[in-house]
DNA sequence: TGAATATTTCATGATGTCAAGTAAATCGGT
DNA sequence: ACCGATTTACTTGACATCATGAAATATTCA
């Protein structure tokens, strides 16, 4: 492969690292105003959104749904989720943000500037431009 | 803010997301494939380019250095990194990556094709717009 | 000598895996 | 349509890793 050790690679290959650091930082920091953990944050993010079957949680979150069954006992400790049934399955248990839940949501991403922020140093064009490059490497099709 | 909120900015904020959860993905399937953990792996990748004060892992890592105690435990335990007195201060000890550890930070380099492989399918022309892109996001001048 | 620094140990909590267990739905053969 | 076997969803328990914070030890520095 041509561009595996080319300087102009490995340079992207770095920044790339710095971008991953960065938002760890922003969205931990973020979290942890709540006394959220980096995992509590991201489920309740989705939970907002709408309600998750423990097992869908299990498949956005890529572990074991016996970890998640963790996570959720503890944002319902805190009245930030609750557990429903659902009609359609016996089996099933919909995870739900409260409305609580919804308003630390809200507040969290408003927080979350990390990419906003820095962001607004780019034009519009420059941002166009990115957001092409970046669909480009993750191997989505330009729509 | 005016660039808070919209399209192209969230657009843009999403496909970060997006890198950075395809980075972790990359980053600790690969160590899985040395039975190592993320940590372990970063740790590994900095002290086989030099080896280094416990508390400068910390420092790297954003850590507490008691936290690191363990990481480097278990490196040692599996014969990848060894401690070191520090000649110039007997309060430091210093972790040094071992032949054996070297090897295996070589190998998981190399099979961190994350960000090296799809940036194939950019020119270089491209790729030099994305770093300069990047570059700026992160606050940094370009040179 | 006394304050500051580097590391470790211990207690504790969150996250992750895996194996086993319970409950409910679904499938296949009669 | 029925019933036993399998699959699916979730929880529990045991255990490893990672992370923090407080306290202990050893060494350096002012």
């Amino acid at each position: 492969m041509a561009t595996r050790t080319d300087t102009l690679t490995l340079e992207v290959v770095e920044l790339i690292g710095t971008v991953v650091a960065r938002y760890h930082e922003e969205y931990d920091r973020a979290a942890a105003e709540h006394s959220l953990t980096g995992a509590q944050a991201r489920v309740l993010g989705l939970l907002s959104l709408e309600p998750l079957p423990m097992r869908k949680i299990a498949v956005r979150l890529k572990c074991e749904p016996s970890n998640v069954t963790g996570i959720i006992d503890r944002l319902e400790t805190r009245g930030l989720v609750e557990r429903r049934p659902d009609p359609a399955d016996r089996r099933v248990k919909l995870a739900a943000a409260t409305e609580k839940g919804r308003r630390t949501a809200r507040e969290l991403r408003d927080a979350l500037d990390f990419a906003r922020e820095p962001l607004a140093g780019l034009s519009d064009a420059e941002r166009t431009v990115l957001r092409d490059l970046l669909r480009r490497m993750l191997g989505e099709e330009t729509p």
